[in-house]
DNA sequence: CTTCTATACATGTACAGACAAATGAACGGA
DNA sequence: TCCGTTCATTTGTCTGTACATGTATAGAAG
């Protein structure tokens, strides 16, 4: 383990990330309980406190679940399906017994206009990937995906196959989401969204806007728009 | 300073509530800086290392802001409309320097009838509180608050004054939220809405229900209709 | 076999002390 | 005046210890 004292990465946080990667790479699966306090100073060689600090901020965080007088486990992997969180469609739609359908209508890569570039907080001109996608559950459209992505975060985004594996999931294998931001608001669609929705000119629409971040570095801004008389957003959290 | 060692809530958290406390009245104001660490340490009569878990902590969840060699001071304001946590429009607005004010269109007692039983999950026939209030933010109309209260969590809700004081912070007083649960849609509105917030037919609308909770049951249910144009719903938040 | 109890173990909190790192102000010399 | 040094202040981290609290289990008691 390597907590060099001279680091100036503090040696909780090395500790954290240390975990954080197991899991990730899948080496401690969701339910494994984690070594106790106690063996991870011993084998690490910091104090309990240090230990205790690294446990408490990733149980924060929702990596680790932890049970008093028991142990430390793996958090299961969210099961999404909050509006808090962020969230897959096609987990959605399966997870209420419907059939999952993507196509993808753009994907290729730009250049970067001046308010692209503010929002994705890049220079003006520099190389962006744009994809566009409609998601349909049993044929009938349920959200326009309009994403665009940093190319430095996700280099092999546009040799993706989006009918199989969604935008979502590709980005958060490749970049693991650590922050993100989101706008609701509703809209009156324009003819082409009208279009590919397949609903009437007057019908309101859900746009939320989310950008997400990634190891504090700003990974892919994407529009969703959903048709309002067919979806809804919604979610149950705890104070 | 109340911290008595024998209390069952822990001594960092009682800090941190009443630091929280005196941001959230007012008493400390964004931007203040607030006594060091050492100042804390002598006043309350805990250790700096408890002192500095209660601020650290209030500093992740964006109360505080601190900086190394300088101070811990009261973080501004977030300007925006937050969706991911329950919150009183009426401190929103004056968050962002408006005037708040509420009329009251309704306020009565209403025997459930069965949709409204299933939502409040009470038998059908009982008594609910009802209300219906317009805010305005500078005189324009910003949300209609549409909301139906089960009378045993809030007996003298009918009795309350909502030009001074709001339902959310009425409620939150008698029955504080342990949790919450969301949906987000988008609709065009009705005739009397429309006339409420003063907008034209074709403007979309976003309507968010809320069923709130305390110590595990139910205490409300609004719809919160905000007109499409004036106003979003943004939050940010840390996977 | 069931139930209670003692025990070990794991996490939760709290404390006192120490040093590191960043900042800003006071001071002194060119 | 301008620049660098010194110093006090403040937050950031780490250690070692102590006790409290929750859980599971083995063994005793019934």
């Amino acid at each position: 383990m390597n907590t060099d004292p001279q680091s100036p990465i503090p040696r909780y946080s090395q500790i954290k990330r240390m975990i954080s990667a197991r899991i990730q790479s899948g080496d401690w699966r969701p339910g494994d309980r984690i070594a106790s306090e106690a063996e991870l100073v011993r084998d690490i060689g910091v104090s309990r406190m240090t230990i205790n600090r690294a446990l408490r901020e990733l149980t924060l965080e929702g990596q680790l679940i932890r049970v008093q007088g028991v142990g430390t486990f793996v958090a299961e992997n969210k099961a999404q399906s909050a509006l808090f969180e962020v969230k897959n469609i096609a987990d959605e739609i399966r997870a209420r017994g419907g059939r999952h359908q993507a196509k993808v209508i753009l994907l290729r890569r730009e250049a970067a206009g001046d308010p692209t570039a503010r929002l994705l907080e890049i220079n003006s001109g520099d190389e962006v990937y744009h994809s566009l996608l409609l998601h349909l559950e049993n044929d009938i459209p349920v959200q326009i995906e309009d994403r665009l992505v940093v190319p430095r975060m996700a280099k092999d985004y546009l040799q993706q196959d989006f009918t199989r594996i969604t935008p979502f999931v590709y980005l958060t294998e490749v970049a693991p989401i650590s922050e993100a931001e989101h706008v609701i608001e509703a809209v009156l669609p324009q003819a082409e969204d009208r279009r590919l929705l397949k609903i009437a000119a007057k019908e309101p629409c859900i746009r939320l806007h989310r950008r997400t971040w990634s190891d504090g570095k700003l990974v892919s801004c994407v529009d969703l728009t959903y048709p309002g008389s067919r979806y809804r957003l919604s979610g149950r959290f705890r104070a």
